[in-house]
DNA sequence: GTATGGTAAAAAATCGATTATTTTGTCTAA
DNA sequence: TTAGACAAAATAATCGATTTTTTACCATAC
């Protein structure tokens, strides 16, 4: 029987977590904009108690700054931040990235292929580019899934999600995409030859272009 | 104006959110062991309202889970998990330790001193060794604190937590104390004299040796 | 003209009660 | 005796309303 797992399984009860999440990603909200809970709760058409669940965690996990009896806040972007954040994922998902490459089976090389595949072949113009972002999160989450940490593939999916509020404050630039995309299917190749040195090599400089291209965008103001 | 700010500023809000975080890591509740959430309430003396924020908070920081109507559990301790905490401990403090030493100010030296001095003078047999405790918490960020890196101290301070349900697990043992307060200074020794390469294989060891207590532990059962 | 104090409006946090879901216990039928 | 279904109890999740705190505005004094 191959029951149905939903995705992020455990906190499943309230999708407007997930709804939320992707919005603060996505940038829908203006960085240190204070939320307004009535709006939240009209817009995403759902109660008081289950919104005010989903903040706190999103509190919790650093997409939103809760202040003492003042609300929830979108927290301010800096260059320092995204220079911090860089650098952790680029340390973080090269380790992990090495560790993968050691452990990864053939089911993974499987699944890797299909997740670059799918990729490639997504409608960037579709949704606003929705679909090919959440493509994009699981291709580099697919990566790096069978390094063996569970606490590391914890906090590469948080910076993962913090490095994005910058990368997706500009417009689509479909050149670079052909770049960065190019990349991706050379990680799948270098992780098929178990080639981790190079391997880690070519994910610090896919990151390394990702920050350009979200550096660009952030001192573009947005 | 010294004006003191509260420790785990922003999310001050509930006092209760540290209390549970405080008897989760400090092993107050079984390790598996569903939360009685009316219990909770009575027993910290609180609404439903702000228990339920904080037991949302505490799941996205992983000190709960979350199951989806089925309420609010203590995770599971296994071997694996300590292991992988423990190896991550060692990368991500020994990577903030080496940056600390190279940012940190005469202002960080001399707090470094202090924290050693209030860590050593500390009385264990107090309040079940509770002081000692915070004070420990506080001695191993203050060392890591000038690494200039916001998120690696978060996820540190995350990891910390973690390590220390499994630490925490059986009861004091003086002997290994006594070891493990004198690599805390040498530590500080290190950290002054501004020798990162060996200030960090000193803190692979130092926390090579609190897994080995920490594995015994678990081991133990408890 | 600026600063201060007070009042009104807004918003956040919390409470008490209701609703929905899961778990437990019991009874019946094979 | 066991398995299954139903009912009852327990518990989690949610709602609507109340309380508390903050913010905005305005009047008055200096």
């Amino acid at each position: 029987m191959n029951k149905h797992i939903p995705l992020s399984a455990g906190t499943a009860s309230s999708p407007i977590y997930d709804a939320l999440r992707r919005d603060l990603v996505g940038g829908r909200f203006a960085a240190g904009e204070k939320l307004a809970i009535n709006a939240l709760k009209e817009h995403y058409q759902v109660g008081l108690s289950p919104l005010r669940e989903a903040l706190n965690k999103l509190a919790a996990y650093g997409l939103l700054i809760q202040e003492n009896q003042r609300g929830f806040r979108v927290p301010k972007l800096s260059r320092e931040e995204l220079d911090d954040i860089a650098r952790l994922r680029t340390e973080l998902e090269g380790m992990a990235l090495e560790r993968a490459i050691v452990h990864g089976d053939a089911v993974w090389e499987a699944d890797l292929l299909a997740a670059a595949h799918r990729l490639k072949r997504a409608d960037v113009s579709l949704d606003k580019g929705e679909e090919w972002e959440r493509l994009h999160t699981q291709f580099h989450r697919t990566l790096v899934a069978p390094c063996g940490s569970v606490w590391l593939l914890r906090f590469i999916e948080q910076l993962h999600d913090q490095f994005d509020r910058y990368r997706r404050l500009g417009p689509k630039m479909p050149s670079i995409r052909q770049e960065l995309d190019e990349q991706h299917h050379q990680l799948v190749e270098l992780a098929l030859h178990r080639d981790g040195k190079a391997a880690r090599a070519l994910m610090d400089d896919h990151i390394h272009k990702s920050y350009e291209v979200a550096l660009a965008r952030y001192q573009a103001h947005a």
